[in-house]
DNA sequence: GATGAATGAGCGTTCATTCAT
DNA sequence: AATGAATGAACGCTCATTCAT
């Protein structure tokens, strides 16, 4: 009985791994089941067994792209940091979101991909199946509570660093505008030392 | 006759209404060029008359929509400038954000559709008619060039100011996560303070 | 299955029945898929199914139609053969002819379409599968072989023949000008027979 | 008066013109009123008011072009006879053949136009304007005449001899198949002269 | 007479979905 | 469970024709 499973998991694999390709490259809107049958050698019919419809896909995609992204940077985090000691929370948080950057850079596709599809609401969900299924938002603070520094209102700080790292990256990495990667990555995570700084929580000064 | 070019002029305004519509309300993808004309109380081939295709009418609609939001948002500025002197060159720069962030804040629609649409390629060089066909970039300098300061990588500045101020309303407000416009704004304020003062070329201090 | 191979084959048989008669009445430019398809008893989309649209159809019906032509002219000269003995290599030339002629005159469709859409280099090529995928060459090559006679330039020759069979039983048959079919036969046969006078290689009269 | 008519006929040969160059080079099938409409600086409704449709123009055209060879090919074998006599009235209508056939191997576009739209029917009774209306039988009629020779079922013979010229060279010219025009030439001529001497009546040689 | 904006039927083609096998 | 033939609605687009100006 787990043989059929077995079957039936890597059937559904298969026809995710082909819509990931024909999306990422042709987008959803001119990918048609067909195509997507026919890449992951089914017959059309086949697909209707997996899934609603070609958005069903999409979404499953989503969140597992997003998902394996999240796990590939926290164990660069954990390798980075048995090699060195980072000074402070701040720089733990842009050694994560450099290492995130440094994937979505090597596949454009991919950053396409999910900057276009993932929203707010989902990416502030995200289970993180080998963190515990831990979403993101415990991870950072995680992050944040190791620094032993206090933060008011740290969903709305995560949610600005989140999309201003995710709106300027899918533009310089894409389109290559308005200036390099490079050129983006240190006025970006000053940026986000700022913004965390915005947020701290600073202690009356005891008289 | 002026009378045929009126009727023109309606009928191309009243394509590019329907199609607005329609575009902000199911996406051009899922909008066909049949809709379009049906809304607009056309025949089909009309459409052809005054359009080559549906992605015309999108190009149309982005140029001037974002003309549109910012001609009302630089004669807003102007009529409070008129009631009131601001502080300085970054209480400016707020001012017209705040502006903008108001009307897109009025017509969700509007917002999404910009939004989708409007790269950072076609807004940087985005030609204002009322002002003088200064482009955008222009009118942030103008206002910059008054504070006294001077700024280095400008572009990759106000990059960073509009792309964030896009993505957050752009959740803010039609999503209503993670937080309300509200508490979002003296947020977003706050961070576009510290990121001009990041940019700003700070004079040495003599000795 | 072969029921299934079976079905598709009666599809694709219908699709080209009804095309035949659609393209021999209308022409091919004034046949719409859908009315293939309609007259098939198919929806639109299953035409495509079998063929990228109706000029295939028609380059398909074209040598199949040829084909059918040249084979029963072939068998009906073997009949012929049998019963009585020509008294040389051009009376078999004509025979062959004639049964052609008397297929083509019984359907008027057939010979409009065929000459319509059928060029000398196509015709020069047509494979006949019942004479072992011989083409039309290669038979009026053999019957010219048991003449004993040598003749210049063949090909010429034959394209004249045929051009002039063609061309005038065009006319006649299908306009019934300038003669009838009865009146034309005899001096069409005496022209050919000069055309392969006129070719024929003659001995050089010893001294 | 004659001015308003001068300019019609001026605009009807403008559609003429624009018409031919577009269906020579296009097909009439892909020619639209439009386009032809465009090409001749017009309104498309001014089409309109000149020919009931696009396949009336072309009927227009056919004889008007056909015309033209004939009158040319006429004036030619005027001038050639006024510098040379011919032996013989074969050699004077293989003259005129001989300018016709130059004629169109210049113009490949006019020889598929006419070929293409000439029926025997139309052709038989073309009316040429500069030879007294008379039409191209009755030129052949007189060529015939003047060899003393007496010719049964004449329009028989001219049909046979004018089908195989026309479509040996359709073949030859357009598609240089089976040989060149140079190699066609006298073998086509030796033919013309043979179905001319098989349809002359020879006299009973007196006892 | 001349115009060209407007029409809408019709084209070729695609494709999500169904269902008999 | 898997197939893929069949469907037919819908697409983008063209164009002959009309008619108010």
């Amino acid at each position: 009985m787990g043989k059929i499973d077995d079957k039936k998991k890597q059937k559904k694999a298969a026809l995710l791994k082909a819509a990931y390709q024909l999306y990422t490259v042709k987008g959803i809107d001119n990918t048609s089941v067909s195509e997507i049958a026919e890449t992951a050698n089914m017959a059309k019919g086949t697909f209707y067994l997996y899934f609603k419809d070609k958005y069903e896909v999409r979404d499953s995609l989503v969140a597992s792209q997003a998902n394996m992204v999240f796990e590939r940077a926290s164990h660069q985090l954990d390798y980075l940091l048995s090699e060195q000691t980072p000074d402070s929370a701040e720089d733990l948080i842009i050694l994560l979101i450099d290492t995130v950057i440094d994937q979505l850079s090597n596949s454009p596709n991919l950053l396409r991909f999910i900057s276009k599809n993932l929203s707010w609401g989902v990416f502030s969900n995200l289970q993180i199946a080998d963190l515990d299924n831990r979403n993101c938002m415990d991870i950072f603070d995680a992050l944040l509570e190791e620094s032993g520094k206090e933060y008011r209102q740290k969903e709305l700080m995560i949610f600005m660093i989140v999309e201003l790292v995710n709106a300027t990256c899918y533009n310089v990495i894409l389109n290559h505008v308005p200036v390099g990667l490079d050129e983006l990555k240190p006025e970006l995570y000053e940026s986000i030392r700022n913004i965390l700084y915005q947020f701290e929580i600073k202690e009356a000064i005891p008289v």
